[in-house]
DNA sequence: TTCACTATTTGATATAGGTCAAAGGAAAGC
DNA sequence: GCTTTCCTTTGACCTATATCAAATAGTGAA
């Protein structure tokens, strides 16, 4: 999936708009394990996942690495708030896999955003979409058990176990590695 | 807090736009527990809290009460998933005290998001707002002990304890009532 | 192929918080 | 003021999942 195309499905940009706005991204190439952003970094870029899969994680006071998102093929990945509010990031960023991004800084954005219409309604629609995202990932972990949410989790990212290491994707679950492990084993537990 | 004043807040809107944007916007007097949606029903209005606390909630196949979200005065409410996707609601919205409501309907929405540039930017602001809210809440319902989870609501919505009752926070923060119940009587327990 | 390292699985045990049951308190209707 | 109903607290016990420890399986480098 291609910046373009994939802006131009979710608004009816002109051509002119798409070629302006393109044009204020950069191409970047990421190789795997590579960070986009520390802890405490302020984080300056807003990228598009052309090719590859990324996470954002944080480290506890244990130091052991909690994900709390992965960003696939033809999404947008940031440290949102770092970003938005150009405070320190909590999380860090990286890519799991050798990645093809688009990136964006914030003033290009901001300046894009004062310029279309149109790129402010991409921006709510983007928004509003991460969000009912967040909202049931929200629901699977506070209310189901960890075979239903590591059902749940196949649904919104069907690829990512076979793409990322299982301890990646316990954390996100919210469970231990341990706990994944016996899950996928154990085929037919009581739980859907 | 109104509505006038709250938009101008967050957009420098002119006074010709805030005038035609709060036309389209009904006020709307709501008495404690009085439903604005039902699960399966689709939501047509996105609410400002003027005056009251609301909440959104689900029931579960069990036929207990978890509550979403808690919507204080100065914020929207809405079952967004439903408003947006003109869906059938997952959640019930229920207004917890006498309240003081403004809603607006999709359509009318629509129109001022097409209208108004600096709609689409209230709406995209609004909703990243929303987004590390719920992020923030993720963080603490996957990786808190009940107690910090506790700790955690009462940054979030300081008044709170007062104004609902017990059940419905506790099932907010994904604990039982009885388990809130030793939490707030047990002041210092380990954590924080 | 072998080594070194990392990821995954398995087993034994511990615990936070859930469930069930019942008793107090507070508050709304009459 | 009494009664009914709902809300909150308390107690006893239980279970899902964490933790700790170790074995096994994969993977890349040379």
């Amino acid at each position: 999936m291609n910046l373009h195309d994939f802006l131009r499905n979710i608004v009816p940009f002109s051509s002119e708009e798409l070629t302006d706005i393109t044009a204020h991204f950069e191409r970047e190439i990421v190789s795997k394990n590579q960070s986009l952003v520390k802890e405490n970094q302020v984080c300056t870029k807003l990228f598009f996942v052309e090719k590859g899969v990324g996470r954002s994680y944080y480290l506890k006071e244990d130091g052991k690495e909690v994900t709390q998102w992965f960003f696939m093929e033809g999404k947008f990945m940031s440290s949102i708030e770092s970003f938005f509010q150009q405070t320190p990031s909590l999380y860090y960023l990286e890519m799991l896999e050798d990645s093809v991004l688009y990136s964006i800084t914030r003033e290009n954005l901001d300046l894009l955003f004062a310029r279309y219409h149109n790129m402010e309604k991409l921006g709510r629609l983007l928004s509003t979409e991460m969000l009912t995202r967040v909202v049931n990932k929200l629901n699977a972990v506070q209310f189901q058990t960890a075979k239903q949410r590591y059902d749940y989790m196949l649904t919104e990212f069907p690829s990512i176990s076979s793409r990322v290491p299982l301890g990646s994707i316990a954390s996100y679950l919210g469970m231990t590695q341990e706990t994944l492990s016996r899950i996928r084993r154990g085929g037919t537990s009581r739980n859907s």
